[in-house]
DNA sequence: ATAAACTCTATAACAACTATAGAGTCAATC
DNA sequence: GATTGACTCTATAGTTGTTATAGAGTTTAT
């Protein structure tokens, strides 16, 4: 199987794969006599892992412990579940952010009814006065 | 005002208010005999504006139009109101697409009770699982 | 005169891709 | 056998908003 058929079967971009091989997230793959890389069914699995992965917004260090962790399989999987903590509550931070965030910008849409004229636009006129002390 | 001192009270790093510069969110300061950028009460003012919008997450291009509406007060500020809007719809769609994430990456972290080897690993084996369509 | 503290420009790094350019490979057609 | 088209290769730059350097110049104080 080429990079293209690869691509196709696991839905990420060409670049990405050729990227992730370089990131060594993937091993790098034997290649065609025309230089071209070849993949099996092993690959097809990891790319799919790296893929669910991202989709849970794990970061490429983080998936890359994780498949070093999977390679190792009697190991503890005490670091993996830190990780995932971590990762949590990263997650969880973030959206607390964006929660605060999306209540300000919605009082502040509130302080213009249109057809104003930017002189009079309170949006505006908030923004230029000093910011809520936001931690 | 040297630009240090810009920085201090404005808390924005030295780096920053130099990008801002290139990137025409402020206009070019004057220099001194030496070269050095000079800035007045007006840059503090502009600064903060750029700071309380970064707060907000709105983007520099957002900011730069922002701040040429600002700069023509007869002008209507339905444009103003559409982009808070955009802005607004993109913060909620995050912060959904981050909770979607958390219920999951909490439904998989609860698939591994510690002290178990990697190979007994719920989260990981879950992980190489094909992902749940998302969409 | 010299040192410390500041400033200048230009450049690279961050994350995780995406998009090019320019060259090479392969299969099929004429 | 030459040409086309689809594919692949490497290397490089762009995305976003900073942050961090390097190496040089300026200002202020001693
Ligand atoms: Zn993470
Ligand atoms: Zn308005
Ligand atoms: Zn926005
Ligand atoms: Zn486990």
């Amino acid at each position: 199987m080429k990079i293209g058929e690869l691509s196709k079967v696991t839905g990420c971009s060409v670049q990405t794969i050729r990227h992730y091989e370089k990131e060594h997230l993937i091993a790098s793959a034997e290649r065609s006599e025309g230089n071209f890389r070849l993949y099996d069914e092993a690959a097809v699995e990891q790319l799919l892992f790296i893929k669910h992965c991202r989709s849970l917004d794990l970061s490429l260090p983080e998936i890359r412990q994780l498949l070093a962790l999977n390679r190792s399989p009697g190991a503890q999987c005490d670091d993996v579940n830190r990780m995932m903590d971590r990762h949590i509550e990263q997650v969880e931070a973030r959206i607390q952010e964006l929660t605060r965030l999306n209540e300000q910008l919605r009082m502040l849409r509130r302080s213009c009814s249109n057809r104003r004229t930017v002189e009079q636009c309170g949006i505006l006129r908030n923004l230029s006065a000093t910011p809520v002390s936001s931690g």
